[in-house]
RNA sequence: GCGCCCGUAGCUCAACUGGAUAGAGCAUCAGCCUUCUAAGCUGAGGGUUAUAGGUUCGAGUCCUAUCGGGCGCGCCA
């Protein structure tokens, strides 16, 4: 029985007996024990009395006294005491306290693991940006916290897959085929004009040359003469000139050879962040497995769409939406939406209880269509649970770094990685919460590197490590029981923060899981980081004195396992020398 | 116009989800290496938590309005 509910069993029967109350009357009023802040008011405190205050019409001082009056003090409690406004503080007994060392040492790295109380099954979709440029420095943000969720999610005790959306079908990737074909005409000579829809990076380029090399080639003329209008209508009959003129072979092999490639880029990009996806779920699939067709099915089997304009529209205002949404155009192609609709009943198909998508903040009014779109398919819309992303804005020094995708005018994220490193870039990415706009200075980041939060983390475990060689290099040898049993002489104040700070991090884990703020890991490690530091600078942790060595030793150690499985979590590594 | 998110020290962010005196880093100033790594420590200054009301024992946190910033409202993806 943890300590927590040990302690609102006491409060329960001194409010029997003080009160008069019954389970149900303290239930109304909800028991709730909060672990303190700063240890100056004991470990644990309760505010009961000033809840009831109201109700009994005496003022919280003295209730407070009546329920401390009625209390019996077990010996795992120092002692109790009632306080200015009515606070009961509960102050845990030196031995109770130490007792969390030992567990650490016991349990090492899965100390704080497997603490939620309900496992569930997760497909947690993250990234899943159009494979037609690099990923950049916003899919960078939701690479990071999606990977570090996922570790979080996992080290709290759920089973999570984690996946990326591949759209290889569609519009975009017609323009993508385009624009390397583009690039292969220039190659193969022919001179052809701007045109502004398409897309230019180096790595558009870089295809087309290896598929030159590959021997591929169109040796067709294409005009631009018959394409006018806006850039969207211009790109349209590009797209339809080139199949045309290339024909749908050509044009469906070049398509393939450039996505293959793209998604190879990805999947490095990636990797290299030490973002690991568990699968790429193919868009083109969708169709290819007649899961349109299926799902189109099923939202019509429950009376979830009708056909009008001779097209197919769902009913999602029936689900919370502001307007029904089509389906199916009525030119037969079916839309994004109803690929989306498709995917997700597949997730669930697949056996998720919970899916979880990381979105950027901009498609915060598709939510509503994805939760009426799931709910069309019989599917609760509780099963889905999306984390809005804000952006990131880019700065070098004051200057604010505009960004577009189609022109190639953007910063991908392996150069802010290699540049800051990626210790460096996904602690910063992370420390933040989701909700909150990120300003991420290109210029700091390369010249700050070393005042970076992250190194002062990776630093209290380094100088941990040292301690330890060295107390190994002066020929003590680290005695784990004698360590134990000596317990007791870690009496300093900074000792006893730091021993209630290991004491939080299981609940730390689990209130970042259930509210999916990974930043609280990194602010934890902050904490902790800190506190270690000040002691280090305060004390000699190498001395003669056996007991008090081996003990201070143990402390650093279980220090060192906290910090280094907070670090995995986050994806960031621990030197053991700096 | 309607809807969603945000507003905390000069700057970048915390504050355990309604708790006790709102805390760190950067920047500024003053100290600390003969001693386990100075990427560190100790101290000082810096605030009407955007503004005005409300809810209660108690509000940075909840509700309303206003101001300011970001984003969204396609048979696009």
């Amino acid at each position: 029985m943890r300590i927590e509910d040990k302690i609102k069993e006491l409060i329960v029967t001194a409010l029997t007996k003080s009160q008069g109350m019954n389970n149900d009357e303290i239930n109304e009023v909800g028991l709730e024990l909060s672990r303190n802040k700063n240890n100056e008011h004991g470990d644990f405190s309760s505010n009961i009395a000033l809840k009831l205050s109201g109700k009994l019409k005496r003022s919280p001082m003295v209730v407070a006294e009546e329920i401390i009056n009625s209390i019996h003090v077990s010996d795992e409690l120092e002692r109790t005491e009632f306080v200015k406004p009515g606070f009961i503080n509960f102050y845990l007994s030196a031995e109770k306290k130490h007792s969390v060392l030992e567990e650490i040492t016991s349990k090492g790295k899965a100390f704080g693991s497997s603490c939620v109380s309900e496992k569930k099954k997760i497909l947690l979709e993250f990234v899943s940006a159009n494979p037609t440029g690099p990923l950049h420095v916003g899919h960078g943000r939701h690479a990071a916290f999606g990977d570090s969720l996922a570790r979080l999610l996992r080290k709290s005790g759920h089973e999570v897959f984690t996946e990326y959306y591949l759209n290889d079908a569609g519009r975009q990737i017609d323009i993508l085929c385009v624009s390397v074909m583009f690039e292969l005409l220039l190659l193969e000579g022919q001179k052809l004009g701007q045109v502004d829809g398409l897309y230019k990076g180096s790595y558009i380029k870089e295809i087309a040359g290896g598929l030159r090399e590959e021997g591929v080639a169109i040796n067709k003329k294409i005009s631009l003469a018959k394409a006018s209008g806006s850039d969207d209508e211009i790109v349209d009959a590009l797209i339809l000139e080139f199949k045309d003129v290339a024909g749908d072979e050509l044009f469906q092999m070049v398509l393939e050879k450039t996505v293959l490639q793209m998604t190879k880029l990805l999947k490095d990009d990636l990797s290299d962040f030490r973002v690991r996806q568990d699968g790429f779920y193919s868009e083109k699939s969708l169709f290819s497995e007649g899961r349109i067709e299926e799902a189109c099915g099923i939202i019509k089997k429950n009376g979830n769409a009708y056909e009008r304009d001779g097209a197919l529209w769902l009913e999602s205002t029936k689900y919370g939406d502001d307007k029904d949404r089509v389906v199916i155009r009525e030119d037969g192609r079916s839309t994004y939406f109803a690929s989306d609709i498709a995917y997700h009943h597949h997730k669930k198909v697949r056996g998720f209880d919970l899916l979880i998508n990381v979105l950027g903040s901009d498609h915060h009014g598709y939510v509503s269509r994805l939760e009426a779109g799931l709910a069309s398919t019989g599917n609760k819309v509780s099963d889905l649970e999306v984390i809005l992303m804000q952006f990131v804005t880019l700065y070098r020094g004051k200057k604010k770094i505009q960004m577009s995708t189609r022109s190639g005018n953007f910063v991908p994220m392996r150069d802010l990685y290699s540049e800051v490193g990626v210790d460096a870039a996904r602690f910063f990415y992370v420390s933040r919460s989701h909700d909150q706009h990120l300003d991420f200075d290109l210029e700091l980041a390369t010249k700050q590197n070393n005042k970076n939060p992250v190194y002062y983390i990776q630093y209290a475990n380094a100088r941990i490590k040292s301690v330890i060689k060295e107390n190994e290099k002066r020929g003590y040898l680290f005695d784990e029981a004698l360590g134990k049993s000596n317990l007791g002489k870690l009496k300093l104040p900074i000792e006893e923060d730091i021993i209630s700070l290991l004491g939080k991090y299981p609940e730390t884990i689990l209130k970042s899981s259930n509210s999916r703020e990974v930043n609280k890991i990194a602010n934890y490690l902050k904490s902790l980081s800190q506190l270690f530091h000040s002691y280090y600078g305060s004390t000699k942790f190498v001395s003669d004195e056996d007991g008090l060595r081996n003990a201070r030793l143990l402390l650093l150690k279980c220090v060192s396992t906290v910090i280094e499985d907070g670090l995995d979590i986050l994806g960031v590594s621990a030197p053991t020398k700096m």
